[in-house]
DNA sequence: AAAGAATTTGTACGATCGTTCAATACCCGC
DNA sequence: GCGGGTATTGAACGATCGTACAAATTCTTT
């Protein structure tokens, strides 16, 4: 068996006009099945079946199942450096009144953006869903990808909100991220609303974003509201 | 095997100075572990154990796993009754400009009490967590305990927000329960402020209740904030 | 005290789990 | 074509899972 972190000598993603990549096919299951009914619920059988290769495949190209766990989060660590990349695009702008809110935009549209194109959306219900238990892989996952990130929000808002102290700014975050993991993964607001919205609703990322630029005004900024829309 | 439903015929939670009460035990370690480690990832045997029970008496008391699953629900049922009725006392208060804030606040408050009170610690995070995912188990506990009070509340947000649409409401009501139920779950806030949060920070909930206020009226206000703090 | 119901317990069944391994098929540079 | 590394496959291992059942014990009622 390979290393399952050095394996990919060939075929990347997609063999272009070669055989079917199996590896791939793998990872895709695996992701779609761990985001719909959790980690634990999935066996490496269902996983094989939904992906239509044997069993043993799935052993020989990622080891053991934590390891296809971690393998999943390799594979789409490029997004969270784009959107490290969109939060610094925005601190560089204008200190105006809508700095906060672009600070906001800068974090949740590509999330958003993500799920919407049906490419990432697997991986949306997965990183809202799974990364909310405490097990060593989970940790590992968070220190790894997602820490960095928290800390580059976190400081982001504490240059937009002078005034704010570090605890502020961490609950701030904690609210927020709240809101953003549980829009990606509830569906009941299309039953809630009794069929008047989508769960896609690309209507959605603005009022999020309105909604928890408001909501951390009134945390970190003075006055509160930092523009009237 | 009784009916997991019709039992408890004496001890109806705990005897008093009579045996220790097993059933109980069992419920109480089910939750907790189900809390922890998620639905599928806990084994009876290590309820059974946790409880300090042979592994048959799982069985004999509640049945089927996720019948077990349920009845932790519906030993909390009364806490969605208090919620409930707060949430009414709350709109029988006068309209003003804090009316938003104190329905948010009966909303949010018995929550975080909840588990504050290191007793229904954690069946919040149970609900916080196993809820997310589409079984038909937890369809079942949704749709008998907890939409009901969604639709409580969403109710007494249009009757606060007179021009507000139902979609309007709806959105906002998801935001608001992300924010809470992410913050019921992650205790990651504490290493991301440096150590100057605790995760049980009754600081928190005013925080939580100005955050959730203030994204609330943006969405739903025509002028934005209801009012100054 | 005797009888009947409720509770407790040890045990075992069949199924499914994650993982491993030897054997086979494929592909490419020579 | 041939060898050698890569990919693929079927089968099986031991462990653990949920569940069931009959015997043993305790409690309640007569």
């Amino acid at each position: 068996m390979p290393s399952a972190t050095s394996l990919r000598k060939k075929s990347p993603v997609h063999g272009a006009a070669g055989r079917p990549d199996r590896r791939a096919a793998i990872l895709l299951a695996a992701e779609r099945l761990f985001a719909e009914h959790g980690y634990h619920a999935v066996s490496i059988r269902q996983i094989a079946q939904e992906a239509e290769v044997p069993l043993a495949l799935v052993g020989y190209y990622f080891g053991q199942k934590h390891e296809l766990f971690h393998a999943i989060f390799v594979h789409w660590r490029g997004t969270i450096a784009e959107r490290l990349a969109l939060l610094a695009q925005a601190e560089a702008g204008p200190r105006d009144a809508q700095y906060l809110r672009r600070i906001v935009h800068a974090f949740v549209q590509p999330v958003l953006e993500l799920r919407a194109s049906g490419e990432g959306e697997y991986y949306a219900l997965l990183v809202a869903r799974e990364l909310l238990y405490r097990t060593p892989g989970t940790e590992q996952v968070l220190a790894d990808f997602f820490d960095p990130m928290a800390h580059a929000f976190i400081a982001a808002l504490q240059a937009a909100c002078p005034g704010s102290t570090r605890a502020q700014t961490a609950w701030a975050y904690q609210f927020t991220m709240g809101a953003l993991l549980h829009h990606l993964i509830d569906h009941r607001v299309e039953r809630l609303s009794q069929g008047a919205n989508t769960p896609h609703d690309p209507q959605a990322a603005p009022l999020l974003t309105d909604f928890l630029t408001a909501g951390i005004a009134a945390l970190l900024l003075p006055g509160g509201a930092p523009s009237p829309a």
